[in-house]
DNA sequence: TATTTCATTCATGACCTATTCATAATCAAA
DNA sequence: TTTGATTATGAATAGGTCATGAATGAAATA
């Protein structure tokens, strides 16, 4: 779960990063709301803190324009005022929570969970065609056979199911695990899908995972 | 697309190649500043990726004499630093983005699309007549059947479509998709018609493809 | 008809992916 | 901590597809 923290404190920055690294969340910030908006419209966030009082560009007007481009991630705003006013005009514009500093940490958590348990529960099962991977106990099935995944042929195939039908470089797909740019130049990918392929496909009818020469692979039902 | 690297890692160069080249960007590398600026100013890039640590020359300093010399392309730099002071000195000299090591890969392509944005035709499908290309999934169709096409020859006929109705010679289809102007003295580019012929134009009654002779080919609804 | 330009065919080699294997790293159990 | 088993990794090689350019045939133009 990858979080995103707008606040231009760096301190409350640092305090939160820290506490929410400790949850195993991902954390970016940013310390201005125009780097914000620009960071949320170019990664996946599963979630933004956002500060209400910002230089330049304050919160609302983050939150407004982060709407207005069609961007639906849960926003929690941090506020320093804790009227009733600034609340409502918060959640009118679009924000999902709010919270009046000083705020508990523990707190935020809780309503963190809020916000991502319906993203979290709505994808705890994934599936293409008969392949169904269940992302909370790491069993694969397809149709009813039981097929036993190591971590990284789980997480890749979990990958391709993300995103059936799109086709995905090897760098993507690489990348998509270790996140950093590692500089993978070897041949992994390819014997993972090998090695998916023997375990998903080979005995079966119906051949899901595709390669397309010159761009990568795409898991598809077609 | 054409995008030139400029940076002297040849690890990160040979990664970038590799994971731009999968999302069918032609990307040409120079090793170092001199060498950089002149491939700029010969060639049509659409974009440029600049390391800001380069022997010699480095990249704001690159990055100035580009600007000086009146080359407008965007810039996204790449740098070991992620200070603020750095990123603040190279907007101010006409980058245009900022990207620190390490990156992940999807960020970086998230980046060079939205400098790409307003030349890439935003579009996901482009069609003539009844013949439609989808540039996510590269499908090809014409009516309902789905037309296999190799890469190569799904860039040409990205190429004639999105040029309709433009008389298109065969120097300038094939500079379009290779990289450092190799003077093609071969007939490529007329095996490919003949092939986006035979598959796109051949099993149909109304023929899209059409040569002009003397100059070269066109696609066209009439 | 001669000449130029384009269409078509084809062999070759380059490039990309699949597969196998040896080794390194990691993990679990003793 | 050691041992043994499992998994991850990268190199090597095999196999196949595609890109390329040459050669030849057909069509248009002068």
């Amino acid at each position: 779960m990858k979080i995103l923290i707008i606040e231009d404190d760096e301190k409350i920055v640092n305090f939160l990063k820290k506490g929410l690294k400790e949850e195993s969340y991902t954390v970016d910030a940013s310390l201005n709301g125009e780097e914000g908006i620009y960071l949320a419209s170019v990664n996946n966030y599963d979630l933004i803190l956002l500060d209400i009082m910002l230089p330049i560009i304050d919160g609302m007007e983050v939150c407004k324009r982060l709407r207005a481009s069609n961007i639906q991630i849960p926003i929690i705003m941090l506020t320093a005022k804790d009227s009733i006013e600034d609340k409502i005009s918060g959640l009118d514009i679009g924000a999902n929570d709010y919270l009046a500093k000083p705020f508990s940490f523990s707190e935020l958590l809780a309503r963190i969970r809020v916000q991502l348990r319906s993203k979290d529960s709505q994808e705890s099962k994934i599936k293409i065609a008969d392949l169904e991977l269940d992302l909370l106990t790491k069993n694969a099935k397809r149709g009813d056979d039981i097929i036993p995944l190591t971590a990284k042929e789980f997480s890749i195939l979990e990958f391709l199911i993300k995103n059936k039908n799109a086709i995905l470089s090897e760098t993507i797909i690489s990348s998509s695990l270790s996140g950093i740019d590692d500089t993978n130049l070897s041949n992994t990918i390819n014997v993972y899908i090998y090695r998916l392929r023997n375990k998903i496909d080979k005995p079966y009818e119906k051949k899901l995972l595709k390669t397309i020469r010159g761009m990568g692979f795409k898991i598809s039902d077609e």
